[in-house]
DNA sequence: TTGAAAGCGCTAACAA
DNA sequence: TTGTTAGCGCTTTCAA
């Protein structure tokens, strides 16, 4: 090694520098990094992990979308492996890709990661035979540890945000919910409507029949003109803000005023959930916190293989409240009201002033 | 090598054999296959890269944002680096980060990638400086190439989409076109703005002063109010779809419909823009073929060295007309109309019956 | 069509 | 506090 010769001193040491070893003295230290510098060096990463057995890698397996709630989970991973000294090999998985997720789980590990982090998963019936292969730490966000060794999950608490949203509803005195839900192969999904169920059981409430949409707005929209139909309906859970605001435009279309006739929440809290026309009553999700606190585990398991994993946590819940929600409208007659084909009513150019207000709780 | 020993052939052989190498005879792949699958191998990347100073992967250098735009464009680009045969390294930047690109393409260069990609970068004068340092081929996407040996550009035909979008509205018979522009410190911004000058000029219009936003669907919001106090204002050209929609909230609050008032033009084609109110007309963005194209350059320059870099093509124009944009409103006097506090005009509980219709251009 | 030998640039284990 | 000796598991080069 030419950094060696330059200055003065064997390859080991030069090793013990770059890697901020102990036992070096500050001199030679100072030589070295001078030589380096001189000659434009660099540590050789295929050289290092060839010989130390570690990549120093992680692998982060994703559905490709640009939903908005996985890409931030993925900034927010990205972010905290390269705070853990990591850095971060990708693969999309596609929806309906037969290899699937353990395809590219498999090929994470021909690229010799160190650890993997698998993010918003489908359950679509092709992982689960992990087991055998995978001998690396695998954190799976949002969604039950997966059938392997040293599995750990994490942002698991979306039963408990989809419950509070619920609640937020009922205390203002809605009869029941309905519930737009996610397409049910996406854990994420199932956990919000089994937080919605929750709610309702809980108050002892009637659960109205579920739509299920495709998170996109277009879903929204075609589970909104089917909702319409429902007279009694005052208040609607969404599994995201994309369906919450095709659903909102499908009503109105229908002549059901939200929030004056219908309430509607939504999950994520997109950037523009605070400027559609009513502003968005949403849960804030913390992709954030939760990609920190997974990654802290993930990284804990890589580097103390016999230790105990560390304990998860629940993530906070924060409901963002706008002019989306409301009191249920007055009811007219004992019967049902027959207000399907209202006629619009009134001017509407003054929506409540409250462009970006927003409440926590 | 085990596999080699239990084949009954050399190292060799097996490396043939992987790397599909010709000169090996079916029977003798046909063992080492038999071989390798017997004893679970799988190639070690690591030495491979150190043996052959190629490690088969690209690095991405992102803006860490979840803005609809950057996102798309990047799992556009992680299914083309991987239909190529590469392996991808993300490395996020944040904005401000003194680091920077330039940080962020060192690191890469660490991690020994063969080529890189950048994407939407922003313009904070760190960057300049890599011309020395990178050896390996490097592809911008939306921005002219950065001033590197091996450089590409790509996706940098932003200035004529917004020139399209600007006269659909001219067409429509707007006197001229306001800008709602992105940060000018990205260049997708200063695109946008120079393809709406443009056509202004093509046409002989006045140039309304430029009111400049963040991307955020807040700042288009704050953006709106100050537009609104322009009773001239009959049209806006917004930067992005995000911005487009605070906008068309502000104008709504003081008072200005749109499009009766007023007509908005987006940019992108979020998956929200045809379920907002009104549905937005846009233009739509071509991630996947900017990504794909940008690619295959980046990968032929990658694999031929000498040769001359593939030429870049155009990306196509796609407008989306919804009901955001119509012919500006007869004018009522001679000189300023006195409409800021237009009273809420009649019943809105009918929008034109277009959830998701497009018409593309 | 196959194989032998050498070495890519680093770190592990041990010695001095 | 520093150095020596071996490889890590492949590909390269050359020879058979």
């Amino acid at each position: 090694m030419d950094v060696a010769r330059l200055a003065g001193v064997s390859q080991k040491t030069v090793s013990r520098v770059f890697n901020d070893e102990p036992y070096v003295s500050a001199e030679v230290r100072r030589r070295v990094l001078e030589a380096a510098e001189e000659l434009g060096y660099r540590l050789n990463n295929a050289a290092r992990a060839l010989a130390s057995g570690r990549t120093r890698s992680i692998g982060v397996v994703t559905l490709g979308t640009a939903l908005y709630g996985p890409a931030s989970l993925i900034m927010g991973v990205e972010r905290a492996v390269r705070d853990s000294g990591y850095t971060v090999r990708v693969v999309n998985t596609v929806e309906g890709d037969p290899a699937g997720v353990a395809g590219a789980v498999d090929s994470l590990l021909d690229q010799g990661v160190d650890g993997i982090v698998i993010s918003e998963p489908i359950d679509d019936g092709h992982d689960g035979d992990l087991s055998g292969l995978v001998d690396v730490p695998i954190l799976v966000l949002g969604a039950p540890p997966l059938p392997a060794p040293r599995a750990l999950a994490a942002g698991v608490g979306a039963a408990l945000m989809a419950r509070a949203a619920t609640e937020h509803l009922l205390d203002l005195g809605h009869a029941t919910v309905h519930h737009l839900a996610g397409p049910q192969r996406w854990y994420a999904a199932r956990d919000r409507l089994e937080g919605w169920r929750a709610a309702l059981a809980a108050h002892g409430r009637t659960v109205p029949p579920v739509v299920e949409g495709d998170w996109s707005a277009a879903s929204g929209y075609a589970a909104g003109h089917e909702l319409a139909s429902d007279g009694d309906m005052t208040a609607v859970f969404a599994a995201n803000d994309d369906m919450a605001i095709g659903l909102i435009r499908a009503l109105a279309e229908a002549g059901r005023r939200v929030p004056d006739d219908v309430s509607v929440v939504g999950f994520d809290d997109i950037p523009v959930a605070a400027y559609v026309n009513p502003p968005l009553t949403t849960m804030r999700q913390p992709f954030d916190a939760v990609a920190q606190e997974g990654l802290k585990r993930l990284v804990h398991s890589i580097e103390n293989p016999q230790a105990d994993p560390l304990p998860a946590s629940d993530p906070p819940v924060d409901l963002v409240v706008r002019a989306s929600t409301a009191p249920p409208p007055p009811r007219m007659t004992p019967g049902r009201a027959r207000r399907t084909v209202s006629p619009p009513s009134g001017g509407r150019h003054s929506p409540p002033p409250n462009g970006g207000a927003s409440t926590h709780n």
